[in-house]
DNA sequence: TTGAAAGCGCTAACAA
DNA sequence: TTGTTAGCGCTTTCAA
C-alpha cells in the first residue's frame, strides 16, 4: 500500500506538505506542488478513508436510508438514489446504503462514525426514525415531508401543487367531474404523507373550481381495472381522471383509453409519474412528472450545504410541471 | 464521543480488554465479560469505523456497483440491491454504492481503503471493469456472467437453464412454433450476456424437441405491441410464447390474451420476471421466477466467504423453476 | 513556505 | 486471564 509517507519521500518533502498540498489549506510553492503531484500520480497514492477519518473526523460519506421494501414505486425510488448518488459526488461524497428501515440502523451509522450525514427517505408522521434523528449529533435530511413538528429539513416534490396543477388542467380541457386514481388502499391507509397531500391539492382545486372530484385507492396491480369499473360505475358522468399510481398506471390507462373509444364522451388523462415511465405508457400524452432524479439531487445539495455550513435546515418542495399535450380520448 | 478508553476506565479494565470482549478473539472470565458489556451499553459505545479499520486494515464494507442507468430491469437491479444489502448485514458488512458504472470508481474505493472487496453488476464480456478488477487486490464477484477468461468469481440466473425449462413447458402444452419475445434491440445489439443465454437455451431446446424457435427483440414501451402483431403477423402458427422484458411484459401479455381470445388457436405465454412482476399481469398464471433477490444474497455470501477464506472463488449459477400453470388462452 | 510531532481511536503483538 | 504499548496513515498545531 502506497502512503503519504512514500509520497513525501519520493517528493523530497515532509508528510504535512504532502497532505496540505491535497488540502489546499496552505500556501504551497509552484514547485513543490508540482514535485507533490507528481509524486502522487506516480505512485498511485489515494490516501487511506479511515486513517483520514480518524485524524479529520469527517469521513466524506453519507448514509441513505432507502425503502427496498416493496409496496413502493420502484422506479422514483432507483430515480432518488441515483439522483442521490450522483450528486454526493459531486460534492466529494460517497453513500453507504443502509437498507433495514429502522432508527438502529441509523443510530449505528452514526455513532460508529461511519458517516458525516444522513438522508432518510420515505419518512411518515410519526416515524420513529424522526426522533432518532433528532437525537443524534449528525445532521440529516427528510426526503418527504412528514407532518409534525418538522425540526429536521425536508426535501421533496411538492404533491399538494402538482394535485391543483392536474385539477386546472383537466378544468381547462372542460371537465367537470374529476377522479383521482391514487396510491394503493394501503398506502393511503397508512395516510402516507404524499398521498394525503396529493388528495388534499385535488380536492381543494375541485372545491375552487366548482367541480366535483373524488379520491380512490387503486391497487398496483392488473386489479386496477376493477377500480377504474367501480368508478365508472358509480358515476358514469366522471370524465377527467388524474392517475397516482405507477404499478396501476399502464393497466388504467389502457381501461381508460379504451372506455374514451367505445363511451359516450371524450375522457382526459393526466398521469403523475417520472417522465419516462409516462413515454412508455400508450394513449397517454398529459402528465405532470415526478422529478425523482432532482429531488434526490436537491437533498443531497441540501445536505452538503448544511455540512458546509452554507445553509440552514429548511423544507423545500420542487414545483410541479406539465408535459405533454392533453390525451383527450375522443368517440 | 465515547471511546474505548471510557468503556475502559467504567469497566476498570484495560482497553485491550475491552478490545477482545467485543471481538472475541481472546478468552475472557465471565466476571469481565458482563462488566464491559454493561459498560458498552451504559455509554452507548460503537467502536469508531475509521479507527477500526485503520488498525485492524479491514474496513467491513462491501463495494456495490449497481447499474443506476435506465434501461435496465428495475425491479430486478433492486431486488439484488435488496438481497446484498439485507445479506451483507448478515454477515456484519455495510454497503458503499458506487454509482458510476466506471473502472475509476472501482479503484478509487479500492485503493483508498473504503471497501474490504467489491461486488460488480452488469458486467458485459468485454467490460473493461474486469482488468481493473484483476489488477486489484481486494477480491471481487461479478453478479453477471460475462464470457471469456473469467478470471474472477461470478454469481448469476442459469438463463440458459431457463429458456430450456420454458421450451420444455410450452411443448407439453402441445404448442409445436414458439416465439421468445426478448429484450430491447439496443440490449440485444450488444450482446448482453443473459441475452445471449437466454436465446441460446431457447433455441438449443427447441432442436432439441424438434419444434421451431425464433427469438425477436422487443421495446420496453407500448411499441411492444407491434413486435407481438409483427410476430404473428410473420407467422401465424406461432402459438407458444416466451416473454422476457419486464417493461413490455404487460402490453405482450394483453395483446396475446386478447388474441387467445379472438385467434383461431389457443396461445400460451410463459414469462421470465420477478415473481410479483408476474402477479400484477392479467392472464398471465405460467412464469420463471428471476430469483433477483437470492441472487444478491448468493453473491453477498460468496464474497464474504473469500474474504473469510472460506470459499475458493467459482461460477455459481442458480437454477430456474416454474411457477403456477399454464396460462393457455382459451378461444 | 516548509517541517516536526502530537494525537485521532482502535487492534494485536508482546509481556506478565 | 489480563495489561502495556507500538503502531495503523492521516490531519493539524506549533515552530522555524
Amino acid at each position: 500500500m502506497v502512503t503519504i509517507a512514500d509520497v513525501a519521500q519520493a517528493a523530497g518533502v515532509s508528510i504535512s506538505t504532502v497532505s496540505y498540498v491535497m488540502s489546499g489549506k496552505r500556501a504551497i510553492s509552484q514547485e513543490t506542488r508540482v514535485r507533490v503531484e507528481h509524486a502522487i500520480d506516480k505512485l498511485g497514492f489515494s490516501p487511506h478513508a479511515g486513517a483520514r477519518s480518524l485524524a479529520s473526523r469527517s469521513t466524506n460519506v453519507i448514509g441513505l436510508q432507502a425503502p427496498l421494501r416493496s409496496g413502493v414505486d420502484v422506479h422514483v425510488v432507483m430515480q432518488i438514489v441515483t439522483g442521490v448518488v450522483t450528486q454526493a459526488r459531486k460534492h466529494g461524497y460517497d453513500i453507504l446504503l443502509l437498507a433495514s428501515d429502522d432508527a438502529k440502523a441509523l443510530e449505528r451509522a452514526a455513532r460508529a462514525s461511519m458517516v458525516d450525514a444522513l438522508l432518510v427517505m420515505d419518512v411518515e408522521s410519526d416515524d420513529p426514525r424522526i426522533d432518532t434523528l433528532t437525537g443524534l449529533e449528525h445532521p440529516s435530511v427528510l426526503i418527504g415531508l412528514p407532518a409534525g413538528r418538522r425540526a429536521i429539513p425536508c426535501v421533496d416534490f411538492d404533491f399538494e401543487a402538482a394535485g391543483w396543477l392536474a385539477v386546472d388542467r383537466l378544468v381547462a380541457l372542460g371537465h367537470r367531474r374529476l377522479a383521482l386514481i391514487g396510491s394503493p388502499p394501503e398506502v393511503m391507509a397508512r395516510h402516507t404523507s404524499y398521498a394525503d397531500r396529493l388528495a388534499r391539492g385535488f380536492l381543494a382545486a375541485c372545491e375552487a373550481s366548482g367541480v366535483v372530484g373524488t379520491v380512490h385507492p387503486c391497487p398496483s396491480s392488473a386489479d386496477a381495472i376493477d377500480t377504474v369499473e367501480a368508478v365508472v360505475a358509480g358515476d358514469p358522468a366522471i370524465t377527467g381522471f388524474f392517475v397516482h399510481n405507477e404499478g396501476a398506471l399502464p393497466h388504467v390507462a389502457a381501461r381508460l383509453v379504451e372506455l374514451g373509444r367505445t363511451g359516450a364522451q371524450p375522457l382526459s388523462i393526466v398521469a403523475l409519474c417520472p417522465d419516462d415511465v409516462a413515454r412508455s405508457v400508450p394513449g397517454l400524452a398529459d402528465s405532470i412528472a415526478v422529478p425523482a432524479e432532482a429531488i434526490g439531487a436537491a437533498a443531497t445539495d441540501m445536505i452538503c450545504e448544511i455540512l458546509a455550513k452554507a445553509a440552514k435546515p429548511t423544507v423545500r418542495l420542487l414545483p410541479p410541471a406539465l408535459t405533454g399535450n392533453a390525451s383527450t380520448t375522443r368517440k
